[in-house]
RNA sequence: GGAGGCAUAGCUCAGUUGGUUAGAGCGCUCGCUUCACAUGCGAGAGGUCGUAGGUUCGAGUCCUACUGUCUCUACCA
């Protein structure tokens, strides 16, 4: 990069060749180094059918910081990219296309299928990587993985076997909740409620022996058809001498008995209920209870099926219409009330979904959770913010066994055969072609494919070649940082932690940080259907990956939501570019010559940056440590904004003005710092923060690895930092008193000032000149200056000869209305001071500190009463 | 029903284990074509930190209750 730079930033000119540049470079590629100390991230593989939204870009960039900070630390820090195959979402979104093809999946058949999945993986996979890449995203691509490439697939086989050998994998016909538009089961996480208006349909149920009837109330009448009994609470005095008495299912004329069960609530409905075992998950734990028998009375696809009598063939909804109408039509329809409930919708296509039963296979929850629960109890995974713990051992310790089978062909395929002869059940790591108990070659592979949260919980060591014993596998795993929204904490965190607890014996991650979700401006969730999603790709065309990314990191607390809108975009623009100018001056004034090392001797003005800065890498660093990275963000924006730019190259200028070895010693400190503050920056804004120090001298090939700055004793500076304050307070309070009368600028005046710090006050004096438009600067012990403006400062009494724009009386006025104000602090920290408990219970360096500050405004009070004595 | 979050300037939000005078961005007012930057510079106005108690020498920060608001979870037919 040449020394002449543009005087606006602009970041669509040099991102996309930085990028390549580091890709050259092979800074991104991370080996197992046993000199270093591993860091290791696994990305949330993003889903093959998805584009990059706010979200992606939220996550990705907090785990580009985490990243970029530990490789310039020093550690082999890998950063793992990967993409996920998404079998319902990515099956749907095919079907979909085909539909428009006026294709079925039936139609093209399993294999057909399967080479249009792929297809589509070839040409969606690579789109959301590629706009990762746009952000600035340090993945080691030469790393990246699939959920269904070969290594991951064999992963999967290998833990489905194994817990299948364990018995912690079983097969049995359970009640799940069914998809009817994706024609497949779905796992409880995977339902999504919804509330909608709905009724309750009253209905009169005939005793079969004539005696009358029992009311009851439903709001899915068309399962009356699949009912096998009517429960009453047992202890229920107004139905007690019905138990076991026999109705007669209006509309089917099936007799079925009244039971007792306590799942019956007395006080809801009319205190009787339908039992619907097939349909209903809490029916069905009656049935299993009351060994009632389980009638099936609905296809796949929400239709009634041959169960259903005379409703045969019709929908759900038909059904349900028919059903009412007869009922009212023979007088069992005692009312209809208006009721609004919670209905179960499918996660991907938010059609309602039945719960039905069939056979399916299940991860027997109960022993995988226990030690998954131990792991975060006892710390070796924490939770960042640590709140989320809670949320995590609610769901595992009410956890009900997993659901992973599916009915659709993208995935990974259940390892499952049956022998058409005998019956017999094979899992197996490798395709048999006999049944090992009959000999026969008829075998059938089951034709479920797994859920796919079945893979992505074995991400973190499926991805570093497991299970064989790689390299990588030993030294990266566990891996270190887990960065994730809450929302699939349930879906994926808590399923990769008991994974990898029960595959590998140790937790794949020691912290969990956790962020919030990306909103709108108006904090509305960022949805399709609401059409107020934006999109990051626009947002970096128009203002830079490193705006986007600033803005993303800056006031984000962890756990917590964030608000996007395109002002505070536009800040982070306005840093960046900030930032660029104060490069295009470091250049400007380098010119040709050579700047290194720092100068024999430091100026006051040079030990207090350097002492600023100090402190600066000291918290950035804590705080990058303690995963604050809005704090660490906000820090370097003050810092280069308001302490570099805004002061220190403003004092600075004096010398760089004088040219020669003083021009050069100031620019030695202003390049030491600029490049440590640039190369802090770096993680939240590679791009920039590369292009900037490429332009500076440096040593080393990117900044990527230039190493991280660490505090220095030889920058430990607190008293000469304290002095100088007092310097740039006295210079705000002349320009804020020039301002308050309106004095131009170009108008300088006499500034004398009575100190009991002589020396400090002295050497500032061309600071004084430049920046509080000082036209000579005296300083004395005492003052004698009547009449002229006055400035009072803990620490000086400063007086500009301006005589005409004196008004006596109303600088009497402002200056007893500041001696108040001090006369009330003194009042507040004496008081303080006074009070035992506080002097002998309170930190000493707190004491210490409020004495200080006592000493302080009793000075300034002296010197305000001296000035009002002189006016008066 | 269960759990949790949030409530701080006009708006959006920070505020790290309790410790000076509670901060920023945007917006607003006044003044600046100062030789890096008007995507800028200087100065300023604006807050009883949701309400009521409590703990403490000291509370925006910890505890309790309440109010408002959002979310997750359960799924009473």
């Amino acid at each position: 990069m040449s020394r002449e730079l543009e005087k606006i930033y602009s970041p669509a000119d040099t991102e996309e060749k930085t990028y390549q540049f580091w890709l050259d470079g092979g800074y991104f590629h991370a080996e197992p180094d046993s000199k270093k100390t591993p860091y290791t991230i696994v990305m949330p593989p993003p889903n093959i059918t998805g584009q990059l939204h706010m979200g992606h870009a939220l996550d990705n960039t907090l785990q580009d910081v985490l990243i970029r900070f530990r490789r310039m630390q020093g550690y082999s820090a890998l950063w793992l990219p990967g993409t996920d195959h998404a079998s319902i979402a990515t099956e749907a979104k095919i079907v979909e296309a085909m539909k428009k093809e006026g294709l079925t999946k039936e139609d093209l058949g399993r294999e057909k299928f399967l080479e249009r999945a792929w297809a589509w993986k070839e040409t969606y996979g690579n789109r959301i990587t590629a706009q990762l890449r746009k952000m600035g995203s340090s993945c080691d691509w030469d790393r990246e993985r699939f959920t269904m490439d070969e290594g991951c697939s064999a992963a999967v086989r290998e833990v489905f076997c194994r817990l299948y050998e364990k018995g912690l994998i079983y097969r049995g016909e359970r009640i799940i909740n069914w998809c009817p538009h994706c024609l497949t089961s779905i796992s409880d996480a995977e339902v999504e409620y919804e509330e909608k208006p709905g009724h309750f349909w009253h209905i009169r149920y005939p005793f079969a022996d004539g005696s009358g009837y029992l009311v009851l109330a439903t709001t899915r009448p068309e399962t009356l058809l699949g009912d096998t009994a009517v429960a009453v609470h047992p202890d229920d005095e107004r139905y007690q001498h019905l138990i076991g008495k026999e109705l007669v299912l209006p509309c089917v004329g099936r007799k079925i008995p009244v039971i007792a069960d306590t799942y019956v609530e007395k006080d809801f409905g009319t205190g009787a209920v339908k039992i619907t075992p097939a349909h209903d998950p809490n029916d069905f734990e009656v049935g299993l209870r009351h060994d009632l028998p389980i009638i099936n009375v609905m296809t796949d696809d929400a239709h009634i099926n041959e169960n259903g009598g005379e409703y045969c063939g019709m929908t759900a909804a038909e059904a349900r219409v028919a059903i009412v109408e007869r009922l009212d039509r023979e007088g069992f329809l005692e009312k209809i009330e208006e009721h609004t409930h919670n209905v179960g919708t499918c996660y991907r296509c938010h059609t309602v979904v039945e719960p039905r039963v069939s056979m399916q296979w299940f991860v027997k929850m109960e022993p995988l959770a226990k030690p998954a629960i131990e792991a975060v109890r006892t710390g070796k995974t924490k939770f960042v913010p640590e709140r989320f713990d809670k949320i995590f051992y609610n769901w595992m310790e009410n956890i009900k066994d997993w659901c992973i089978s599916r009915q659709l062909w993208w995935g990974h395929r259940i390892p499952a055969w049956y022998c058409e002869d005998c019956g017999e059940l094979i899992v197996s790591r490798t395709d048999p072609d006999t049944c090992p108990k009959c000999g026969s070659k008829k075998l059938r592979q089951d034709p479920d494919t797994l859920d796919t949260w079945f893979s992505s919980a074995l991400w973190p060591f499926s991805t570093l070649g497991w299970p064989e014993k790689t390299p990588e596998l030993e030294y990266f795993y566990p891996t270190n940082t887990l960065v994730t929204g809450y929302d699939i904490i349930f879906f994926w965190v808590a399923r990769m932690i008991f994974s990898g607890v029960e595959q590998m014996g140790e937790t794949p991650f020691d912290t969990v940080y956790i962020h919030g979700i990306v909103r709108d401006a108006q904090g509305r969730k960022m949805s399709k259907s609401l059409g107020n999603g934006i999109d990051p790709l626009g947002v970096i065309a128009e203002y830079g990956a490193d705006a986007l990314r600033f803005t993303l990191a800056t006031g984000n607390s962890p756990g917590n939501d964030m608000r996007f809108s395109e002002e505070k975009v536009r800040a982070s623009r306005n840093f960046a570019n900030k930032l660029w100018n104060a490069a295009r001056f470091v250049l400007m004034n380098m010119g040709d010559k050579e700047i290194v090392g720092l100068p024999a001797t430091f100026t006051a003005e040079d030990k207090w940056i350097l002492s600023k800065y100090n402190t600066l890498v000291k918290e950035v660093t804590d705080n990058l440590e303690k995963f604050e990275l809005g704090l660490a963000v906000a820090k370097l924006y003050d810092f280069i904004w308001d302490i570099l730019c805004d002061w220190y190259i403003e004092l600075a200028k004096i010398r760089l003005n004088a040219g020669g070895e003083t021009a050069d010693a100031a620019l030695q400190v202003l390049v030491y710092v600029f490049r440590g503050t640039v190369t802090l920056l770096h993680p939240f804004m590679p791009f920039i923060t590369e292009e900037i120090w490429q332009a500076l001298p440096h040593e080393g090939d990117t900044i990527m690895t230039s190493p991280w700055p660490v505090w220095s004793e030889e920058f430990h500076f607190p008293g000469e930092e304290g002095d100088f304050e007092k310097l740039l307070e006295a210079i705000r309070g002349i320009r804020n008193r020039r301002s308050e009368m309106n004095v131009p600028n170009s108008r300088k005046a006499r500034v004398l000032i009575e100190t009991k710090f002589a020396k400090t006050f002295e050497e500032g004096a061309p600071f004084l000149c430049r920046l509080a438009y000082a036209s000579e600067v005296q300083v004395a012990d005492k003052v004698e200056a009547d009449g002229a403006v006055t400035v009072i400062t803990e620490s000086a009494r400063i007086f500009m000869p301006m005589d005409d724009l004196i008004d006596k009386a109303k600088e009497l006025e402002r200056l007893n209305r500041e001696l108040a104000a001090c006369k009330k602090d003194q009042a507040m920290l004496s008081g303080k001071l006074s009070n035992e408990n506080f002097v002998s219970r309170a930190p000493a360096a707190v004491v210490e500190t409020e004495r200080q500050r006592l000493a302080g405004v009793e000075e300034k009070i002296k010197g305000l009463e001296q000035s009002i004595a002189a006016l008066q």
